[in-house]
DNA sequence: TGTACATCAGTGAACGCGCGTTCACTGATGTAC
DNA sequence: TGTACATCAGTGAACGCGCGTTCACTGATGTAC
């Protein structure tokens, strides 16, 4: 078994060793969850697993080490689903209108990402904790970075396949489509039901049919 | 000297105490961006406030009831920079265009409220810890609604005020400028310029100036 | 396939440190005459 | 204004607990012949 870990060498490992990693991995989703980065002992996620400290330190530095893994898994899953959903759009019957296309697009976005609150709670605390500690900082910053280059150029050949044109600059554009869909699932963290009708109602907004080149162009 | 605490009778308190207590949460204030609300011992505060753990203890039931205290402070701050920056465009010359009051809202914004990342990562925190106790939930979420609700009888004002309307639903519209407002306060965090270019393009995208009666009406 | 040995992966006891919380105390502030 | 006393506010030592981390160990897995 290979695990690429970071920007570094391929190492090889057993791959009893890598279902102890994994095991460690998903019982700290639910610790931090619960108890947030700094207040989730190393003790509570491995009873959580079923193993003892050793094992934690035998498959990691320290905690830092295991939260930048779990971050660099989490994010890449959140993009993963946005990828998902655009590439479900290209399936799509061409005989649908663009409403419909959103609505199902929402839908989709709401399927393929989880959306309970545990989840969204142990990724809220993994950023903020990434924010606050400078060693974490720069590579996740660097991480989200290149995620969301390649979800930009996706959303470009989406749009330009269904024939639409944002109204205003497009980094701006993806910057508030994302921050919709963030609001959403930060409401969630104080019960409430994810909720995608602000983004769909914002990215019907935002968008029209192309127009041709001469009769384009709107200055914001 | 009297202080409402919460919603229960208003205490009298010394001079002394008073300010024994603004020391202690000024202090918290910087270890909680630094530490995090769990990471910051009761120590790291007394210390930064130059006093010992007993007057801590002597001040507030437990580190709880001082974040408590302080989430009302900083919810109350966050809404009086929106309102001030309301009330700012009232007193603006009439003969401003739309857009132009926009740009003003902008600046009013950016400069009533605090936009330091130590100030955001602390506000970050206490959000998350208020969702992830859940003694501190309800109380939390019922304080933002409060202020949020205020907040939006006024904009309605400032919007008929100013002779626009939304092109969506009222409550979308609300949404969205302030997922717009939380996303870029949210990069600060990782280092970035705060920047309301995306919030005032928003704010421009979604209005239009007021239809007659008969005209108007648009379904989303 | 069977045996003997080497390496690996996780165990669990032990350590010392820092934390939250308590409480007898003292010096500061306020009050009565 | 001055004195004597009462109350208040913060001090700092002490406690016991739980944490992160280490490491000698053992049982599991892999390898060579």
């Amino acid at each position: 078994v290979v695990v690429q870990v970071s920007e570094e060498q391929p190492v090889v490992v057993s791959r009893r060793r890598a279902q102890t990693r994994d095991r460690l991995l998903v019982a700290a989703t639910h610790v931090f969850a619960e108890r947030g980065v700094i207040g989730a002992s190393v003790e509570e996620i491995c009873e959580a697993a079923a193993f003892t400290r050793g094992a934690f330190y035998s498959n990691f530095a320290d905690k830092d080490a295991l939260v930048l893994a779990l971050l660099e898994a989490e994010t890449l899953q959140q993009f993963e689903a946005a990828k998902q959903t655009l590439s479900g759009l290209r399936d799509a019957p061409s005989d649908l209108g663009f409403d419909e296309l959103v609505t199902r697009a929402m839908v989709q976005l709401g399927a393929s990402s989880p959306s309970d609150r545990e989840t969204l709670l142990m990724r809220q605390e993994l950023m903020l904790h990434a924010a606050r500690v400078p060693a974490l900082r720069e590579p996740y910053a660097a991480f989200v970075e290149t995620s969301a280059r390649h979800l930009r150029g996706q959303i470009e050949e989406a749009v330009a396949a269904a024939d639409i044109e944002f109204v205003l600059p497009f980094e701006q554009a993806i910057e508030l489509m994302e921050a919709a869909y963030n609001f959403d699932q930060n409401r969630v963290l104080f019960g409430a039901e994810p909720d995608l009708t602000a983004l769909r109602a914002l990215i019907l907004t935002i968008t029209r049919p192309k127009q041709t080149p001469q009769t384009a162009q709107t200055a914001v």
